[in-house]
DNA sequence: AGGGTACTGTTCCTACTAGGAATAAATGCC
DNA sequence: GGCATTTATTCCTAGTAGGAACAGTACCCT
């Protein structure tokens, strides 16, 4: 049925299928609560340019929603034949490397030009940074708790993903500390 | 002088700093040689693209190769403009916390459509490339030898983040272990 | 009540950039 | 010589980051 899409338009397919109706803003905040810790989050314009091009393919459903007081608000909603194509793409697609843009570490590869203590400052900058977003995915990670009242429990796969993720950021935490100890050596 | 420009112009003049004159599809080899771990490797129209830029803000200076027979190349260099600002730039920057964009673990959040055997067959794929990158990028540090007849060790920090980058994919390669471990844990 | 701030919701805009195709010259191999 | 590969560059399309702009809603304080 549909042609393959953009990996970022299964990203969004996958956030809704989890089952609740979102408006655009909702996904959004949706994405930057737990999808950007493994794939960058969708801009607001590229959430909303999806969702009409999802919309057509018929993979999403929009919805007025009618219950607010004044405003009317557009609410999506994944479709049975939504489901079935991002099922299809799971089982199907191509396994590609992760694509990824290291600040730091391109940084630190011209360290020859930038000087050791400016690379340690950077280090450092960069150690606060990992560990206000380990601390980010770690409430994310709690909040994946398992319902003992439902009975599909739907969050096991995020739970590994999330710690797959923290065990990823430790393990860039001692490498930085390594780094800056290395790097700091330099100077004497 | 210069006002800011995108970090793939300054990932391009980093790699015009360790000072050969490149063309522009060597430019483009060097970093899908070099770059790439740590910064993805711009298009060949995203290297000319940059590279006109550059030359235009006196950043990169252009000259014609005039010692092939029949052909003629243009070759890039780093200007002492361009060097400077790429040490203001490295110096002043904001440090920005790495982009990501990962496919396998996007692709296991959704594992609840995918089901378990799905999940391993992917997780072990991903297996396979990262053996393969990791090939890759040790066979690179293995020519960041030191030179004994250089004044100055020019890839001190190239060596830094390369072990870097294989401390990553060790770990990561114990991590996607475990999990299918756990994934398959499931299936019994 | 009014004003200011923050949040929700959506569309429009610009610049960056991935991924090729297209074109052509040069090189190497059978 | 013919073919395949490599070097070199330009052109093109579609995806997408990062905001701005606009407007409605809710909340808080004076």
């Amino acid at each position: 049925m549909s042609q393959d899409l953009p990996t970022t338009s299964y990203a969004l397919l996958g956030l809704l299928s989890f089952g609740d109706d979102l408006s655009g803003y909702e996904l959004k905040q949706r994405a930057d609560r737990t999808l950007r810790f493994y794939w960058v989050s969708p801009a607001m314009s590229q959430v909303y340019t999806e969702l009409a091009r999802l919309t057509k393919l018929g993979l999403v459903r929009a919805r007025e929603d009618t219950t607010a007081p004044t405003r009317s608000t557009r609410r999506f909603q994944i479709t049975a034949a939504g489901r079935r194509d991002l099922q299809r793409w799971l089982s199907s697609a191509t396994v590609e490397f992760p694509a990824l843009k290291h600040p730091i570490a391109l940084r630190l590869l011209m360290g020859h030009l930038a000087g050791p203590e400016t690379s340690v400052t950077l280090l450092e900058d960069y150690l606060g940074l990992l560990a206000e977003r380990r601390a980010e995915l770690q409430a994310v990670r709690d909040s994946l708790i398992v319902d003992p009242h439902s009975p599909v429990d739907r969050f096991r796969y995020p739970r590994m993903v999330a710690d797959w993720g923290l065990d990823y950021y430790e393990s860039e935490r001692a490498m930085v500390v390594e780094l800056i100890r290395r790097v700091a050596a330099t100077d004497t």
